[in-house]
DNA sequence: GCTATGATAAATGTATACATTTTTAATTGA
DNA sequence: TCAATTAAAAATGTATACATTTATCATAGC
């Protein structure tokens, strides 16, 4: 394991609260490694979003800004529609097939914990994606997904909206089972805008 | 002049050409220096699409995509008027008249090299995007507008599209000054649209 | 008491040296 | 001759050591 993963899972499990001041050097003896991995982690972590820079010595622990969530919300909502029409054509049943599975083990299982469903989450609308055969918008969409994970963390959504969300998820792939491709994109777009306000709800 | 601006530089003026293969001893020989600043400034170059992996060892120049090209001005058509309708009504006269000043100064000089004709045409739309007051989607397009430096490079535009951007420029700048936010979006889109097609034309 | 200036400390940037991994090439065996 | 295995070389990852930059604090001057 990297030490890129364990700083981001420590980031992530709240061990750093925001606000935080990291040094290289203070990193680097918590972890037990030289400086070299820890610039590198931090490099990467800072691209993510999960770090700042914080003047021009050291870097932060970003707070949480509602403006940021909107920002990759409104984004997210204008890039995945449009991957996913992209991607609409060159569905087969395999594909449609694999997501249907996807969305099944997400119902079948109540006792999964957030942090599982979300990465599900994302695996079904990813199945969808790659199908498109579009690196760069997927790179594109998968770092604003990446993005998001700082906020979405390990907290546990409602299972009020767990509920909505495989409503649309289930909706979202007949649209596409009957080729009606502008439909689903629409369903996509209300599906991340919802997910966006509940996010923000969570956080406020 | 840091390592990753020497080398970034390089890469633009086509040294390496595409399908180059770099390792890290080879850059840090040629530069003089350890191979420390060369690993950071190979990841940053990552980022920016200026270099990708190659396999398990080394980076590589990645060869023009045209499908590249594409997904990058699709997701500018969708982002950038985006950006810019949230700005709209944080516009004044003071941001309106500098960037009329920058477009002034683009058609004066007929004799600007064409990256610096480039730099004062990015210069234009970020000064309006910045009025937005919204750091993270202005992150995410300027990133964009990073990707896009790789294929623009150093050459030079036609003189007849350089005409039209133009036109489409002081057009776009109306638009904003009567306050007609939807008109300006539309112009957006459709500047965006017309530089990836003369891009692509470019290329081929 | 407050600001300015300089000395000290701390953090980062970089070079060198070593460890680990991966590739390459060569040798062996069928 | 070709495939497989192994030894050598090369490239990357990481640690340590040094250089440079920035921050902190104490002292001097007003």
């Amino acid at each position: 394991m990297s030490l890129y993963q364990q700083l981001k899972a420590d980031l992530q499990s709240g061990r750093f609260p925001p606000g935080t001041v990291l040094k290289q050097t203070e990193l680097a003896e918590q972890y037990g490694v030289s400086r070299i991995p820890v610039r590198d982690a931090i490099q990467r972590l800072k691209n993510e979003g999960w770090l700042t820079d914080h003047g021009k010595r050291g870097v932060a622990v970003p707070r949480f800004d509602p403006l940021e969530v909107e920002d990759i919300y409104l984004m997210r909502m204008r890039l995945e529609p449009l991957l996913q029409t992209l991607a609409a054509p060159k569905l087969n049943a395999e594909i449609l097939g694999r997501a249907r599975d996807i969305l099944d083990g997400m119902e079948e299982e109540k006792t999964l914990p957030a942090s599982e469903i979300g990465a599900l989450n994302w695996q079904f609308h990813t199945c969808l994606y790659r199908a498109a055969g579009r690196p760069t918008l997927f790179a594109t969409v998968e770092q604003l997904h990446r993005q998001c994970e700082r906020y979405i963390g390990y907290q546990s959504r409602s299972l009020d909206y767990q509920h909505t969300s495989q409503r649309e998820h289930y909706a979202l792939l007949e649209a596409l089972q009957r080729g009606d491709t502008e439909e689903a994109a629409e369903i996509l777009e209300q599906h991340i805008a919802a997910a966006g306000r509940a996010l923000v709800k969570h956080l406020s």
